[in-house]
DNA sequence: CACATCTATGCACACGTTAACAATAGTCTT
DNA sequence: AAGACTATTGTTAACGTGTGCATAGATGTG
């Protein structure tokens, strides 16, 4: 059916291994044999059998990337980065292949074999699971996006907890002193990260955050919706409102404006993940910028680093995020 | 290294071949021999490799999921909502490898080996050459999302034409008869669909669009912005604008109120694709609905159908969008 | 009982590639 | 000029799996 190296060697009248040293430009064959065949193969349409390289290489030229879901939690933007990110180092060196962890009933099927390395984008602490799989089969990882306690295992991700200290004191340094929280998506690491981040605020400005002010939510607009409608019954309402991330926040900033009320001059909101869209909504959304694609772009490097050295690097980077200053946040003269 | 058939048939005491076939489940061999391979292999955690499978049965458990670019110009949400309609539908059976076919420098390497079906979401013509050459190489291939001319190729696609002309007809019929044009990007079908659809409206009710009314786009926030302000510079103002997207309608929302004006009061906009924020900007976005979870999912399972019954269905599947009437088109009473 | 038929299994090879080792011819060294 | 060395190419086996054909035993048939 298709080319093979035998069949260039036959035209070229020499042995097939003298193809395939020739074609990989290998040291031993003479410059203009390698020339010759490679002009030989150029014309017959010659494309190498990746699964028979694969086979005797021990090596798949698969790179896994792997989220924590793919049906829902996950959102479109992070995701959107995430793969830009790790697809912008790979090259033509690797196929990329896209997983949802939540879709293996069984992780039997993820080997050596069939994974050079895996880019584990990790949201939720459940992922231990396959990060130990992974771990336990010997198959160069990189997690990001969430610390991990396996020791020997490559992590980059943002400083959350930085960030969400930074957006929480510039609403108090903005004279705020009434502030709310809308929490993350239970079970998410950086759930936890930004509402330690926010209470380490709190904590340094000796200020109090009531029971009243503080609603779980999921990460969608639905439910950044319903808390700030939640805040808006109480008779002491909120003079601020930090939201764990920009869905809860745009949700919020709806039930502002359908209660009669405006952002920023009623009440402030701040957003956290500073998505495509924080810069266009009415008022731009303040929050604060994860460098998502820089994490996966960084992560992917290290791994291929340690894949192609086979070196077993093991490091946490953690990149800083950053406080991004717009509309939504209002200036309070006591 | 890793557990093959030969340990198992060396544990089980009988040849690989009875071994590969147990495991296969077929009828030749005794149902008792069966159980008795199949719980050996499982208490030596036997995984089959996938290269020397691919290898003999010349099939790679590779299905393809191309996109026009990675880099620019795929809204995140669409990418997002296509993977997840491809993923849903292939389960285990296959690995999901995304690609930007920009990425390519040539299509060299696509071939039968390597990819057993191909879905090519497709945003623009250029994207013609990587189909004819995936249909040349006789590869399985669904094109998603733009109308293909090349004959015996599945196509499953929204009817944008339709529902630009739903979306522009509702603003005529809420009294509208200013009504300007924000274009997509040159070179997207869809940017030519959705013009064609507007064009079909303002004909079928007789109303005429001053160059002045119209502008280009480039699908992003920015264009949409900037464009926006071109028409609020105008004497006589439009008093809707149709936004070939929703991310350049949050851009031209962004303008008017920075000019101090109001969405809907003083100009009414509308968008299309529904974009998962469209719901939650304030005014809610008025726009059309694309069904690009199911259009990916069909194409998929079609694809699917075509590859394990190794036939060669051909058919164009037009799927309906819908127009979302929220709050940013204001009735205007003469 | 002789023969045909059926069932369950094994043998040997194939898939396309790489690599250890062998072979050949030419060159250098002393 | 013989031996050692180098440069280039070929021979053969190996990777792990599936399959056509052969085989051995069991069963049926007249």
């Amino acid at each position: 059916m298709s080319v093979t190296i035998k069949d260039i060697a036959k035209l070229a009248g020499v042995s097939h291994t003298t193809v395939s040293r020739a074609l990989n430009n290998s040291p031993l064959i003479q410059e203009e044999t390698k020339e010759r065949i490679r002009i030989i193969a150029e014309q017959m349409d010659y494309t190498p059998n990746y699964s028979a390289k694969s086979l005797v290489l021990d090596r798949s030229y698969n790179l896994g990337l792997f989220f924590t879901t793919l049906s829902q939690g996950t959102s479109a933007g992070f995701f959107y980065e995430a793969i830009r990110g790790v697809n912008s180092v790979i090259q033509d060196r690797y196929q990329l292949i896209v997983k949802g962890i939540d879709d293996y009933t069984s992780f039997h099927s993820i080997t050596r074999k069939s994974f050079d390395g895996i880019v584990v984008v990790s949201q939720s602490d459940d992922d231990q699971a396959i990060i130990d799989h992974i771990a336990s089969k010997g198959i160069p990882q990189v997690v990001l996006n969430r610390p991990v306690e396996t020791s020997g295992v490559l992590n980059v991700l943002s400083d959350e907890e930085q960030g969400a200290f930074l957006a929480a004191s510039y609403l108090i340094e903005q004279g705020h002193k009434r502030i709310a929280l809308i929490e993350g998506r239970k079970g998410f690491k950086s759930a936890q990260n930004r509402k330690d981040g926010f209470e380490r605020a709190m904590r340094h400005y000796q200020i109090t955050v009531p029971p009243a002010y503080r609603m779980p939510g999921l990460y969608d607009l639905e439910s950044g919706h319903k808390a700030m409608q939640q805040f808006l019954t109480l008779d002491e309402r909120p003079t601020a409102v930090f939201c764990c991330n920009d869905e809860m926040a745009l949700g919020a900033m709806k039930a502002v404006s359908e209660a009669g009320m405006n952002v920023p001059n009623d009440i402030s909101v701040v957003g956290f993940d500073d998505t495509v869209f924080a810069a266009y909504v009415t008022p731009a959304l303040t929050t604060v910028r994860r460098p998502i694609e820089q994490i996966s772009r960084e992560g992917a490097l290290r791994l291929l680093g340690n894949i192609e050295n086979k070196q077993h690097e093991t490091e946490q980077l953690l990149l800083k995020t950053e406080l991004i200053v717009r509309e939504s946040v209002r200036l309070l003269t006591p």
